[in-house]
This record gives structure tokens, C-alpha cells and sequence, in this order.
DNA sequence: ATTGGCTGTGAAATCGATTTCATGATTTTT
DNA sequence: AAAAATCATGAAATCGATTTCACAGCCAAT
């Protein structure tokens, strides 16, 4: 790489005020300020100096003396967990696009799957007076999440939370889990096995619960030897297979607790030299982008994240008293059947 | 997707201020701020009683009030691309690694390649008056920067400027098309195809630039026919590969411009039941986290965008004078080698 | 002709923290 | 013991915008 760096070190030049604006258009600040927000009638030659007088000092007003003043900082924060998953990614451009032209700006902070440091990120966004906080997942308690939102409103996604001043958003993952594993017995696998999430994961446990239910409704077992826990991501998926593999308990399809984790599996199988879907169907969940073009593109159970952003921005977007707006129709899972599926005959 | 919406709204109860803490912990708004900031002695019964109350009132500073005095918001602006793709939420998760401890917080704003759209960014960053800026890739133009640069410390990637408080860090593209060719070219392939980025993209047209260089390095011509168009996303590869393949020219390998073009690429030779690498090599470019785990594993060129985050992140906190940290080394571009090549045997 | 209602404008108050300044108390120095 | 230096602290000024308030000028209605 190469880099190159600044000669010396040039003081920033001084950003120019109201003040200096009011001056150089012969108006007072309080005219200017009028006319930067178009609240009150001013006359229009007084608005024709003082335009200019803003194009000539690129006159930019200074946000945090407005919000202090004004009370709101038309800004949203938003804790996210990982800002290169591709789950919370969507979300987040979900949020974004949900924003676009309301005129209010997003704030990205990053939770990390940390409680102390999704509990100081939320902090230091309600210090930042967001005028609305959207929680994309996360460890923090319902409590907490409920006190917040004495300050502003939240929107809160993958969880179930009534409380003042919350909207909660959330995908019924035990019918996802139960989607997945139906469809595996529709193609007539009786001996599926399943790679969970980190047990830590309430919507992990829900996706197990529905691969158990979809057994219960078929009357068909489950062989206990057949569930192996994962972690989420890719190196837990391979594991996963591995361990599955050497212990010769027979399966003919995995439900993978999420993509990754299917993709993990998929190389550690390709490897063995174990074809999919023709030895071994797999199916993924939240249909990651890259999952359409992996080889074979993935089935999966598809989490519509990125609307789930737009209605998220939508619900808080309406708390802040933004009404006349266009709605988006809350979206729901749905299973999307590619390529790693196959059915299974004796 | 189930909803659940507050019952009514609440009225956000007013947060507490310095004056409150103050008149709790009978003393004056002034020694309230010097144990907030550390930055003074204070008699140690008054510091007890004033963080009693601190604690009581879950008092938390108003950062609007605070950086309007003190005329800093420990805040680095980020101006990327697109908030999903990983090539740029590599980098945003690099730079906000390196803040990890230095008590600035990232402010990621998404350009969208757009000008106009960049620069309204770029702008609302300066509004909110952030401390130093990042500016991952882009279009805006070389002057547009230098003069931003005025009000606040820039590092800015992907491009190399010389200017008073801009900091610049880049990869040689050339060099990396170089690379991957050069790597083709040891394995045997003589007829090697190239899909390109877009050609409005100055580091697609060098890794271009590093393509034909290899070959004349290696005495050897380039079919223009090989070379055809695509657009960085995965569409385009499947597009070029067929039009490609169709137009019956032969040829053994393919260099793509970027990961995404080589995964469309990739699929579409799938589909055609064309086998990688045994009938066609693919060389990508980006190593972005997928890769590693396609089918098979994909040989790529490296931009270790995170590490070029950190160094980003480290310039501007130099800018800033904290001098005191770790640095991170200077990362460069280098081939890894998957499993996507293979040599080509007449 | 007088009262009443608008309208455009500037002066001053305000938001909530930090920072400067002044002061009285305490400690150190000579 | 007197002078000097240091310390802890509160009052007041300050950052840059918005907003309230007061008022002068103007038009219309009585």
C-alpha cells in the first residue's frame, strides 16, 4: 500500500455563523435563521441578501447548536451487532432506505453480541439526543429497551416486547424452522439432522423447536444423535458436518441453522467429496445475498431483513409525527427452493 | 412479520442536566463538569456526593450542549459506498476497529456513488461538525476533498492527493491485475479472458492496465475479443461468461475484475456444466469473506480493506494528536490461492 | 379620525454544557 | 510571622443557533 500524507498540518479555517451571515446581508441573526428555516414570512429582498451572503461565506449551520436549541437532531440512531454481517446489513440499508428523503439521517453504532457494550452504545446514541433509536437484534434486556424508551421512541426487530413508546418487529422463527425441516420431509428424508445456532440465541432455539415440531406433525423421530450445535457461522458449520460424518450416524439432509453455517457445511462436504444435493440435501435459513450464487445456489428460508428496515424506519418515523408517508407491507418469511435440495429415494 | 405496537404514546420524560446533578449534590454546575471531564482537582466528599447523584438522576451529558462549547464531538465522520457491500463494510469495520479505545465513535453515512448524493453527505458530515473524516472510495472529485479538508483532518482511500490535511492511502491496482494474471500465465493458460469493471471506475481500468501488462511482460498478445465489459456485481459476470462462451473464441481462464463478477461467472459456468478449475481457472479480485467458502474456494486477489481501515482510522487520530497508540503496519495487496486455478495442460 | 389587527424585524432569552475569572481558604516558602 | 503560592469552588461568560417578545409600520374597519 501505499500512503501519502500531508505536507504539514493547516489549522481548519473558522466555520462561519449566523452571525456573520446576518452582518454581511445587513439583517439580524434572528432574520437569517428565519429564512434557514422557512417558518415565518420574511420580505423578499432581505431573503435574496441573505441567500447570497450564505453562497459567498458557504455558510453551513451548526447541528449541535441547532438540536441544542431545537431539541431534535433529526437523526435515528441505529444499534446494530456486526456491521459486516450480511443479516444486519440488510436491515440496516433497509433503514436507510425507509429514511430517505423524511429527512432524517441515520446513526450506526455496533453492539458487537455484547451486552455491556450494546447497553453503552445505546447510551451514547440517547446522549446524542436521537430523536428515534431502531435496535436491530441484540442481548439487551426487555427492561432496559422499555426504560429507553422513556427518552425517545425505539423500534426493536426479532423480538416480542410491549411497552410504551416500543414497536416490535419480529419473524416467527419457530414457523421458519418448521418450514425448513417440512419441506425436507416433503422430499421424503426421513433421517435429517440439524446444526443449531449458539443455545444463547433465543431465535437459534426457536428454529430447533420448529425442526422439532415438523417431526412431531410427520409422526417421524428425531435422533437426538442427529442435532449438533453450531455457532452461527461458517467454521462451526464445517465442524458441525465433520463431527456428523465421523460419527456414522446416517442422515440424508441437514437443516442448517443459518446460512453460514450452511455454507461452512457445504465446503467441509465438498471436500469429502460428497455431493450436494445429489448425496446430501442442505437447507440454510435467512437467504443471505451471497446464497444465490454459491454452487448449487442454496434453498432457505428467506428473512425479508431488508424490509424489515423499511417498516422498522416506518414505525418510528410515525412516532416522530410523520404521518403522510407511504406504507410498506409488512413482509414474512417464506421459504425460497433452490438447488441443494434434492429428493431423497431409497 | 408480527407487530406490536405501543399502546399510547408517552411523553419522554425530560433528562436530567448538570444543574439538576448540581442542586442534588449541593454544589455548582462548574465542579459537576470537572468530575465529568477529570480535568480538575475536586475535594473528594463533593466528588462522592456529585457521582451519588450522577447515578441517582441516570444523568448523561448532553453531547449537542457539550460539543458546541467545547468544539469537538469525538465524533469521525464516515463517507462510504453502499452499507452492504463487503468490500466497503470491510473497511468501515477496519476504521471503527482502530477507534476501538480512543473514544471517538464512528458516523457512517452511505454516498451511494453518487455525486451529488456524496457530496450532501460529505456536507451534512461537516454540519455535525465531526472531528476528522473518512472517505472510503467514491467520486468525488480531488478538490472538493482538498477544500472539505479545511474544516477537518481527511483520510481518504483509493486514490492517491496531495494536499494540506488530507491523508491518502491506496492499493496498485495495476500491480494486482498484474498479479492475477501473472499467476494465470504460470500456470500455462495462454488464452486468458478478462471481464472488466465498469469503465467509469479508475481502479477497474488499472486493474485492466495490470492485465495487459502481464502479458506483454510475457511476450505474449491479448485477444481483444477476450475482453468484455461487466459491472462488479454478480449479473455481470453471468452476462460476460455467456456472451463470452457464446462467441465460441476459446480461451481457458478468466481474470475477473472483482469477487461478485467471479461468482456470476462462477454460476453461470455451473450451469452450463463447464467445470472449474478443471476446464476453465477463475481469478477474482477483492478477497471478500464469501469466497473462501465457495465451491470450490475461490483464488483472489487480497485488499486487506480492514487493515486499510485501521491505517485510515490511525492517520486521522494522529491528525488529531493522539499520538500515543499502537500502529498498525501498512498492509499491501497479495495473490492467495485458492482452489478455483489449476494449470492448463494442452 | 380612531381603534384594531397584521406583518416584518431586531433585541434578548434560551438550550446545557465547558471554561474563564475571581475569591476566600489553605499551604508553603522565606 | 509575613508573604507567596496553591487550591477548591462558584458566578458568569460562552459556544451558535432558535424562539419569544416587543414594537414600529401599515392597512382596514368602525
Amino acid at each position: 500500500m501505499t500512503q501519502f500524507a500531508a505536507p504539514q498540518f493547516v489549522s481548519p479555517s473558522a466555520a462561519s455563523t449566523v452571525l456573520d451571515v446576518a452582518r454581511l446581508a445587513n439583517v439580524s441573526a434572528s432574520t437569517v435563521s428565519r429564512i434557514l428555516n422557512g417558518n415565518a414570512r420574511v420580505s423578499p429582498d432581505k431573503r435574496e441578501a441573505v441567500e447570497e451572503a450564505i453562497r459567498k461565506l458557504k455558510f453551513r449551520p451548526n447541528l449541535s447548536a441547532r438540536s441544542l436549541r431545537s431539541r431534535s437532531t433529526k437523526t435515528i440512531g441505529i444499534l446494530t451487532q456486526d456491521l459486516e454481517s450480511p443479516y444486519f446489513t440488510g436491515g440496516t440499508k433497509g433503514i436507510e432506505q425507509g429514511l430517505l428523503g423524511s429527512g432524517y439521517a441515520p446513526l450506526v453504532v455496533p453492539g458487537h453480541w455484547n451486552l455491556a457494550e450494546e447497553l453503552d452504545r445505546a447510551r451514547l446514541l440517547i446522549s446524542r439526543k436521537v430523536d428515534a433509536m431502531i435496535i436491530l437484534g441484540g442481548t439487551l434486556g426487555d427492561d432496559h429497551i422499555a426504560e429507553m424508551a422513556q427518552q425517545q421512541p425505539i423500534a426493536v426487530t426479532g423480538r416480542h416486547l410491549v411497552a410504551a413508546n416500543v414497536y416490535s418487529f419480529h419473524f416467527d422463527q419457530v414457523a421458519g424452522g418448521r418450514m425448513a425441516t417440512e419441506h425436507l420431509i416433503s422430499l421424503g428424508h426421513k433421517r435429517i439432522a440439524h446444526i443449531t445456532g449458539p443455545v444463547t440465541h433465543s431465535d437459534a432455539v426457536e428454529r430447533k423447536e420448529g425442526y422439532l415440531q415438523a417431526h412431531a406433525n410427520a409422526r417421524l423421530s428425531v435422533d437426538p444423535r442427529l442435532i449438533v450445535e453450531g455457532d452461527y457461522v461458517e467454521e462451526g458449520g464445517e465442524r458441525a458436518i465433520n463431527s456428523l460424518l465421523d460419527s456414522k450416524v446416517p442422515f440424508s439432509a441437514v437443516f442448517c441453522a443459518n446460512d453460514p453455517t450452511l455454507w461452512g457445511a457445504r465446503l467441509a462436504l465438498h471436500r469429502r467429496g460428497i455431493e450436494v444435493p445429489g448425496q446430501i440435501s442442505l437447507v440454510g435459513f435467512d437467504d443471505m445475498p451471497q446464497s444465490m450464487y454459491m454452487t448449487p445456489p442454496v434453498t432457505t428460508v428467506r428473512q425479508p431483513m431488508h424490509q424489515m428496515g423499511q417498516v422498522a424506519a416506518q414505525a418510528v418515523l410515525r412516532a416522530l409525527g410523520l404521518v403522510d408517508m407511504e406504507s410498506y407491507p409488512l413482509p414474512s418469511l417464506n421459504l425460497v427452493v433452490r438447488e441443494t435440495t434434492a429428493s431423497f429415494d431409497l
